[in-house]
DNA sequence: GGGTGCCTACGACATTTGTCGTAAAAATAA
DNA sequence: TTATTTTTACGACAAATGTCGTAGGCACCC
């Protein structure tokens, strides 16, 4: 089964996958930057749990410790969007658009792009 | 803020939104017909943490507990797209979607439902 | 009236999560 | 070479989760 990551963890992975090697501090400064006080040695924890789990590798570059990420982040994503689909959603993708666009007035500049991936997907 | 069910708490609050009123036992068997194993008391035990978190309201008729749901089912499934759509998917609706459907090819009369839903949004 | 069974109430546990504090190690600045 | 500042390694904790086991209650059957 693919990775499943909390939600703290999913926050620091998504700055790897960006940022990607990463130090300790950077990432905890994105964090930060994102407007989630956390303390540093919170992130570290974090950090190293997912080190644990498989899911980043660190490497000791001039002494310095910098973080990769070994879960891909189409993979992750893909397995959360699924999941949610289905178990919440009973699979069905429309659905799951109702209701996370819901009340908020969708943004018609997506609506557009979703039209025209949807218009691909349809002639295929 | 809204109601967050955990996964477990989710699944038995879609079997009450749908046969509600219900009892301990028929939400039992519908898990279980559902093909997850768990026993009778752990159902129980997680219908009372949802009465005491307030999801749930218990009614004793003629000496048997019912439980009816004190939450919506669209506000809580809104919570739980939106949440996703933007902590994983940058509040981009369009991403979340292509990652839900990503690799499986998507199911044609999904799509077009789907498609449909879409120009009536394009329309206002 | 006593036995048999289903139901509910409660507590117990092992895990997982989210957060830190503290101490040891390293790297820097004086 | 000593202070000072960073970093990293480790517990430690409280709260939340998922699962049960056990003990009482009640209802029904013989």
């Amino acid at each position: 089964m693919l990775f499943q990551p909390s939600e703290a963890e999913l926050e620091i992975l998504q700055v790897i996958w960006e940022i990607e090697p990463a130090t300790v501090r950077s990432i905890h400064e994105r964090i930060a930057a994102a407007g989630k006080e956390v303390g540093y040695t919170t992130v570290l924890k974090q950090i190293q749990r997912l080190t644990e789990k498989g899911a980043l590798e660190k490497e000791i570059v001039e002494g310095s410790h910098v973080y990769r990420a070994l879960v891909k982040e189409t993979d992750v994503k893909q397995e959360l969007a699924g999941k949610v689909m289905r178990t919440a959603f009973g699979g069905s993708a429309l659905q799951m658009m109702m209701h996370a666009l819901g009340n908020e007035k969708a943004d018609p500049e997506e609506l557009l792009q979703l039209k025209t991936w949807l218009d691909q997907q349809l002639e295929k």
